[in-house]
DNA sequence: TCGGTCACGTA
DNA sequence: CGTACGTGACCGAG
């Protein structure tokens, strides 16, 4: 272990038996593994280290919540409560805005850490404390129950705060190369949709539909009001609600085709490329674990581009674009987690609904409705015959999912077969739990499959992660070379994380040249 | 200027 | 069949 501060030109480095000022090559030399108070916090992309231990990231796997300053770091680490945030203190601000002279105590008579402790401590042993809070985060993972009935290797917690580190620091690397984009095409594609962008061009063929009332197309309530008078009744006017609506009037299919020009031209325009693409790469801000299942989040809207957008994501010369995503992964995902040996057989299969439809005497439709109701808590009668099938069918995973959706319900926080702690909170929503434990778990999959794949490629980039699909951008030659490491990467990873549980995962693969082809 | 609502893209 | 996210336009309160 090689804990490393970088604070301007001055580096701090620490390891178990000393801390000292050192420089980058030390570093890059280090064949430990670096601890880093937090990756997108440490500048050093130029070294790509292939091994991190981010104290910002796996504390927030070991903790929950939103905070993952050092000072909550610190004091979760020591049992104490967590100190205010800078800015909900005014005398933080004051710390902040007086000039460093010298170096502080960082760590309070009261075991606390000094507030502005990141700046004002000597680097090294702003270093050595990065060590020790390490220890203690081990060491909390360490007592945690590794759910796995036949635990292989470190203990799961360990390994899924190595994964979360390392989606941490390819949160910095996906923020720094960005997306390779088609400028070009992406013009040409948006062009196709809004033309110049001009507002009023765009409205005029569905208001002259209107002859002369008064509608203001963006106002909900007014276009609700509108269709009202044409007779057409509606509760709101969302576009699946509108759908079936498209033939009893001109207006609602000339409103729907309006909406999605609406949204290119808002959301998806030359504005959105303006800010957001330079020198053909398309970039947003990455967070590595988010929202309560602790997904992966990108900004610029890079998890929602519209489908007929992505064809302007394209290789760039002498290289080419490999996806892949992962086959079925959050009832695979299940049946790993909850045990259910029924499930996990079914999950044998490359589609899983078959013989989940065969056990269940329904048909395949059906069967993935019921897989789908089950995890994620259906409130509707619809599939309500089907779910007290799967009941009978898959006892332990419908009993997994009832406890995650029990622990919600009454406000207890649950945690993920890899260790994330959920925070559910006061008058939590049972279904929301039951989901977090599904999502959430696939999400840590899916960060260790990542970070295996990173680590093996040579010159080629992870350039976007989407929940349950890789986007790698590589030299031409490499192509064969990252597809196998794909499928190796999943096997290697799903060995230890679902040891012992019979489920196996496939990744669908292909290599392109645009992100629009060959979607499996 | 702000939070809330509606709407919609993705998984 | 649901959950999650980010984005943007509009409304009404302050």
């Amino acid at each position: 272990m090689l804990a490393v501060v970088v604070r301007g030109s001055e580096l701090g480095l620490a390891s178990p038996d000393r801390a000292w000022i050192g420089s980058l090559d030390e570093v890059a030399a280090a064949p430990d593994r670096l601890v880093l108070w937090s990756a997108a916090a440490t500048p050093l992309l130029p070294l790509r280290p292939r091994q991190v231990w981010d104290l910002a990231a796996v504390h927030k796997l070991l903790h929950g919540g939103r905070r993952d300053d050092p000072g909550a770091v610190w004091a979760a680490v020591h049992g104490l409560p967590a100190p205010p945030r800078a800015g909900d203190d005014l005398t933080l601000l004051d710390a902040a805005l007086s000039p460093v002279e010298g170096f502080v105590e960082p760590v309070r008579a009261d075991g606390s850490l000094h507030p502005d402790a990141a700046r004002q401590t000597d680097p090294a042993r702003w270093a050595a404390l990065a060590l020790e809070v390490q220890r203690r985060q081990e060491q909390a993972l360490r007592a945690l129950p590794d759910p796995r009935p036949v635990p292989s290797g470190p203990p799961l917690p360990v390994v899924t705060a190595w994964a979360e580190s390392a989606a941490a620091l390819l949160c910095v690397e996906l923020e720094h190369d960005g997306l390779p984009l088609d400028h070009a095409e992406a013009v040409r594609l948006i062009a196709a949709t809004i033309g110049d962008g001009d507002r009023q061009a765009r409205d005029a063929p569905v208001l002259a539909l209107l002859r002369g009332d008064d509608v203001d197309l963006r106002n909900p309530a007014s276009v609700k009001d509108a269709l009202l008078r044409l007779g057409i009744d509606v509760p709101d006017t969302r576009s699946w609600r509108l759908e079936p609506y498209r033939q009893a009037h001109p207006l609602v299919d000339a409103l729907l085709t309006w909406r999605k020009a609406e949204r290119v031209a808002t959301t998806y325009g030359y504005g959105w490329l303006g800010q957001h693409v330079r020198a053909g790469r398309l970039r947003g801000e990455w967070t590595a674990a988010d929202g309560g299942a602790g997904r992966m989040t990108a900004s610029a809207g890079l998890h929602s581009l519209p489908a007929e957008l992505r064809s302007a994501v394209a290789a760039g010369p002498g290289h080419l674009l490999v996806r892949a995503d992962l086959g079925q992964v959050e009832p695979r995902v299940l049946a790993a987690v909850s045990g259910d040996r029924g499930l996990a057989r079914a999950a044998a299969e490359d589609d899983m609904y078959t013989p989940v439809a065969r056990q269940l005497g329904v048909d395949r439709p059906t069967a993935k409705v019921a897989v789908l109701a089950a995890m994620y808590g259906q409130t509707s009668g619809a599939a309500g015959q089907a779910l007290r099938q799967m009941e009978q069918a898959y006892p332990v995973a419908l009993a997994y999912l009832r406890g995650a959706e029990e622990a919600g319900r009454v406000g207890r926080d649950v945690r993920t077969h890899g260790g994330r702690l959920v925070r559910v909170g006061t008058g939590g929503v049972g279904r929301y739990a039951r989901n977090a434990v599904v999502q959430g778990a696939a999400a840590e999959l899916f960060k260790a499959w990542a970070a295996v794949v990173r680590n093996g490629l040579g010159d080629g980039r992870v350039v976007l992660c989407l929940h349950d699909e890789l986007l790698l951008h590589v030299p031409a030659r490499e192509a064969d070379a990252a597809v196998a490491l794909l499928h190796d990467a999943l096997q290697a990873t799903s060995a230890h994380w679902a040891a012992g549980s019979g489920v196996r995962f496939v990744a669908d693969v292909g290599v392109v040249h645009r992100w629009s082809e060959a979607k499996g």
